[in-house]
DNA sequence: TGAAAACCTGACCAACTGGTCAATTTTTGA
DNA sequence: TCAAAAATTGACCAGTTGGTCAGGTTTTCA
């Protein structure tokens, strides 16, 4: 019911100054959002954070959720890629080694992004829910018959695909979402460039020789 | 500043009534706190499900965080046991199955309690992170030891231990965490106990078969 | 049996938070 | 240069929620 914000033409950018602000209002929520969760998370501190007084953050994103559904958005799009090297005349051992250093290099790069998202499925992703059924269904039952093919042709043990995605997911983000817990068991005060280099090593090497490569 | 709630005895148990209630109340907060977190979750809520009105329950516990606490420290007793397993004589293969099972089993009967802990991690463990640096590390360093004796000794392949613990719990716990994701990529409406025994077998054959096993 | 302890509850409140709005300033572009 | 569009902002509001409290009922147990 409100007339207030002329929302930005989804496609084309609008104004200069709009981009800018949206950016630095995306960048604030997800740090809020990562921490605290949708229902703890503040408009009051999104603002803060990013630099502008409340009204203003009402100005371009109407209500919470608009907010919300914008940084999911953005995670969403980083989520997809990264399973180009899957292909049928990969090599198992390659493919799989490089999907797990990139997923794991996101996870470094982006945690709190990976915090955004876990906190969605934990909560039942009322949000992206029919993305998941959707889209990336679509391109799991893809990466999985590719794998079956592998299997298939004696090039790696019998593994059940889709489990297998789901294992490495697991093992990846773990390291962003349960940070704390990882750090405490590591005995480090946080996980540090060295410390991504060897979980990256330990998926690896757990991982190809789990699937007989 | 309230006298109302007498605090039960920590140690001898309260009324009878009392600890009948509070036992209703917590498994109500499980829920809950489960399906929203800690700040999305209400006292109003809570009530309802355990049956009684809000004041009542403000009788038997003071604030929601005492909630909260007590039924973290509920599932922090559910989490240490299960690894009595991992001893030096054991044969690694069996013993590994066997947490696996019982991580898994726990996962599968316990959802909600897993979804509060990972979302008490998820931010950050406020709560429990003294724990997580006090008994977990020191139980995780314990049966990490243990591992690298049966590596040392040439009956599993050489893995880091401590990384091993961290990549079982993310593998069993994303079922529950995670289950609406996993629920998505499987084409499942919900896990059922056929989901839970694949998983099971899945994550077996692929962490035995890392380690060499 | 009777009084002290434990238990129960509706009414109430203060703080917080998402969101509105009218008025003002800045930017844009013809 | 100047008016329309975009951007900014402080004051304000209504709904929600954690928590209080005074007074009542039930249970316990000597």
């Amino acid at each position: 019911m409100t007339a207030t914000a002329p929302l930005p033409r989804e496609d084309g950018r609008g104004g200069r100054i709009r981009q800018q602000q949206e950016c630095a209002i995306l960048q604030a929520a997800e740090q809020v959002f990562a921490r605290a969760g949708f229902q703890g998370a503040t408009m009051a501190e999104i603002a803060l954070r990013a630099g502008l007084p409340k009204s203003n953050l009402h100005y371009y994103f109407g209500t919470k959720a608009e907010v919300y559904r914008a940084v999911l958005g953005h995670i969403l799009r980083l989520w997809l890629a990264e399973t180009d090297c899957i292909t049928p005349d990969a090599d198992p051992r390659e493919a799989l080694g490089h999907y797990i250093a990139a997923k794991m290099r996101l996870t470094a790069e982006r945690p709190d992004a990976s915090r955004v998202f876990a906190n969605e499925l934990l909560h039942g992703a009322p949000e992206i829910g029919d993305y998941l059924r959707g889209e990336l269904r679509t391109l799991v039952a893809d990466k999985a018959q590719v794998i079956e093919g592998w299997i298939a042709a004696g090039r790696m043990a019998p593994v059940d695909p889709v489990h297998l995605f789901i294992s490495l997911w697991a093992l990846t983000q773990t390291y962003a979402d349960f940070e704390t817990q990882v750090c405490a068991v590591l005995g480090r005060p946080q996980l540090g460039p060295e410390d991504y280099r060897r979980a990256t090593a330990h998926v690896q090497a757990l991982v190809l020789r789990g699937c007989g490569l």
